[in-house]
DNA sequence: GGGCGTCAAGCGTAT
DNA sequence: ATACGCTTGACGCCC
């Protein structure tokens, strides 16, 4: 198993401004921030395999607007030996990759221009991993979409664009992750046996936020696994926690690692690589892989 | 140099 | 009707 966490290392501070306006859009800024963020990226997986925390999860925003009209520039050729060398870091180390593109990404929306827009999105997230020379056991994790007022029509048209209109190239990366309101875990099996689309599964969305689906944990996390292929790499899994005191569904600010070893414990059959979708980041992750150590669990490889 | 209004993008739910 | 959460907060203007 590898234990990772998503996009900020919370003790590395960046030394320049990881993002801007759109209205300050220039040639030069996206320059300057792409290369800045690739520095950062780097400085954050250096840190992860010091840690042994073999498994991350890349920001939308490394290429600010890439997928916006305003973005003419061929940041790609411009920036393709530093994505190489990030990638050939993450190979030599073994680390693996998700990516999480916002929740404006709906493939399964009626609107055509919403799905145009999260088609160029999906294809942008597609062009890092890339350009970083990963193959498709990196992927790109999105929730299912809308319903639309009509749920089992949302479904189909899922189906319908995921085959009609998704390139091969996105397709083998792209999986989808159970939310918390819409689709839930048996929903996400029924679009994978439409589509064959592996289900990241998402523990706090299935166990916490009213989207019980009669599966127990370990079913769902067990069912949702085996969707993944040999060339999807070994299942990711999310993981997160109730904050204590708050509005369900709230993520914790730090792990509970009594609530912890209970999921691990649940899951010890199943082989998965787990993104701690936690507040304070590599401290939870660091946290949760000493508590997988005195259950003696291994990490990483 | 700190405070805070606002920021590309969609949807559903709560008020 | 409007605000909010989602999540990765953080830019950038104002004082």
């Amino acid at each position: 198993m590898k234990i990772g966490y998503p996009c900020i290392n919370t003790s590395i501070a960046r030394e320049t401004k990881s993002t801007f306006r759109l209205a300050s859009y220039s040639e030069y800024c996206l320059v300057e921030v792409v290369r800045n963020n690739l520095d950062h990226l780097e400085k954050i997986l250096q840190y992860n395999v010091r840690k042994s925390l073999l498994f991350f999860r890349i920001t939308s925003d490394l290429v600010p607007f890439a997928s916006h009209p305003i973005c003419k520039f061929n940041w790609q050729k411009y920036f393709v030996h530093r994505f190489k060398r990030v990638g050939d870091f993450i190979k030599k180390n073994k680390i693996r990759i998700s990516m999480h593109p916002d929740q404006f990404v709906l493939i399964n929306s009626p609107k055509e221009v919403v799905v145009e827009n999260s088609i160029r999105e999906l294809a942008y997230h597609c062009s890092i991993l890339d350009l970083m020379g990963l193959d498709s056991s990196s992927k790109i994790q999105i929730h299912v979409g809308g319903a639309y007022g009509d749920k089992p029509l949302a479904m189909k048209n899922f189906g319908k664009n995921y085959s009609a209109l998704l390139s091969d190239n996105i397709i083998r990366r792209l999986v989808i992750e159970n939310d918390d309101r819409l689709y839930n875990v048996s929903d996400c099996l029924r679009i994978h046996d439409l589509t064959g689309v592996p289900i990241l599964f998402d523990s706090f969305h299935h166990r916490c936020c009213g989207n019980r689906d009669g599966l127990s944990l370990s079913n769902a996390c067990q069912m949702s696994n085996q969707t993944w292929k040999k060339n999807d790499g070994v299942p990711m899994v999310d993981y997160s926690d109730q904050a204590p005191g708050y509005r369900k569904g709230k993520h914790c600010t730090t792990i509970d690692l009594d609530n912890f070893r209970r999921f691990v414990l649940q899951t010890r059959e199943l082989n998965y690589d787990l993104m701690l979708e936690i507040k304070d980041k590599q401290i939870s992750a660091i946290k949760a892989a000493n508590a997988l150590c005195s259950l003696g669990m291994r990490i990483a490889l």
